[in-house]
DNA sequence: ACAAAAGTGTTAGGCGTACACCCATGG
DNA sequence: CCATGGGTGTACGCCTAACACTTTTGT
């Protein structure tokens, strides 16, 4: 395995979440690893001279399949104890050049619509799987730390610039499917009145002259995100809050 | 110059702000570069087997005399193309082992009380001086930005954490103090009034029975911050904001 | 006619904002 | 008695949260 031109200090773990509809998931991969199932985040060392954003992108790629995530950089990780678990030390000796050698990690988060995207697993990952948030799974070295902060930065953000909601819906959605996306974004119910109220003072969601079809109860009316107005409105710095 | 310990590729850059009890300023070291003025964040290679938090604790105090400070992690930059400024680039292959190396930095921030601390300039730093940070500055490298985004970063911290800033002020303060600290970070001035009922509202502020002496105009109270109240409040999901 | 989800309004309380005058002290 | 900064209250508008019934459609 040719890992000279890889830089063996430095790596990127690949934090992505995706929308079904209904709850927000968790991409992990199994590693190739004889008589254990490991799960971890997707994640490798950078190459020498490559931008870290560009690694992100390639080392999702890789492991995943997944391309065109646009990834931002949420933290990084530089204990120099990440890694104690015999099962991990174990697979890094049988992967890396320099297994022993201390590695600080920059976590990468993105949320996306799982349905427009197909993942396969490559490279070391045997598999790749769309993992239920509210469903505990131990990860390997301290990616379940990794991916705890990246839900909680990506909320954050979520917060502050709500386009990023916009992007998981269909381009013409139901206040209902917006508010189940919320939902599933901060974990609890919430009232439809006072949900309808709050997102239609926000211009920027407008109504369509279009209604479900074929459904057996009332159709419910297509709203769609407006960019450009979105926009204008966060020049004025105006805010949609939670 | 023995550098033969440290990574080549990882640096940390410490975004310091100091309150002066009037306004905020950051701290700046000048460069050991002959005939040229370069400004610059403290900032150097961490070293192999190094804790990045160690390392920045480390950096921080060779630098410019300052150990204590709790310093949190912000961002990390990973350009390939941070370095181009050429007096960057003659410093660099004056004091590096590896002068050519591609570095990701891990920026680093902390607010302190300037009286709290002396400051004073050793290793490759010529002077260490507290700078105000309405007065721009043009800094080496892709420092601007670092310390641009460690204030912007600093300050939604303290607005989630308002304990930041009460280490800013001395255990007894007055009102008056705490409102000229805020205004210092929010960048524009407050109602006197709105300003009391908001704070007071905090029952973490709490009223000594004890007043200034000796000024010549109504002798303000003091207030002290309760930690313990604090803690239960934020624990209850209670919220203080600007 | 029934089931299922869409759609709708009011009230009460809390919070932010704007705004002007009297008070206590030292000199 | 003057200068200085400390200390106080009210009114308006906006937002949040709680809460129940009618409407439209397919079967």
């Amino acid at each position: 395995m040719a890992t000279f031109h890889y830089n063996p200090h430095i790596s990127v773990d690949c934090v992505i979440f995706g929308f079904d509809d209904e709850k927000i998931n968790i991409l992990l991969i199994k590693r190739k690893q004889i008589d254990k199932k490991v799960y971890a985040l997707p994640g490798d060392l950078v190459k020498k001279g490559e931008d870290l954003d560009v690694a992100a992108a390639r080392i999702l790629s890789e492991l995943t399949g997944l391309s065109n995530v646009y990834q931002e950089q949420f933290k990084t990780f530089g204990s120099p104890d990440r890694i104690q678990d015999p099962a991990d030390i174990e697979w890094l000796k049988s992967i890396r050049e320099h297994p022993e050698a201390r590695v600080i990690t920059v976590g990468y988060n993105a949320i996306i619509k799982t349905n427009d995207f197909e993942i396969h697993a490559s490279s070391f990952a045997e598999e790749v799987m769309w993992h239920p948030i509210e469903k505990p799974q131990k990860l390997a070295f301290d990616h379940n730390d990794i991916a705890n902060t990246g839900w909680a930065m990506l909320r954050e953000k979520i917060k502050r610039e709500p386009i990023v909601a916009f992007n998981l819906l269909p381009k013409k959605f139901t206040l209902r499917q917006l508010q189940t996306l919320y939902e599933a974004i901060v974990g609890n119910e919430l009232d439809k009145r006072n949900f309808r109220k709050r997102m239609l003072r926000n211009k920027f969601i407008v109504p369509l002259d279009e209604k479900e079809q074929n459904v057996s109860h009332k159709p419910a009316q297509y709203f769609a995100f407006d960019k450009e107005i979105y926009k204008e409105d966060f020049a004025k710095d105006q805010w949609f809050l939670f």
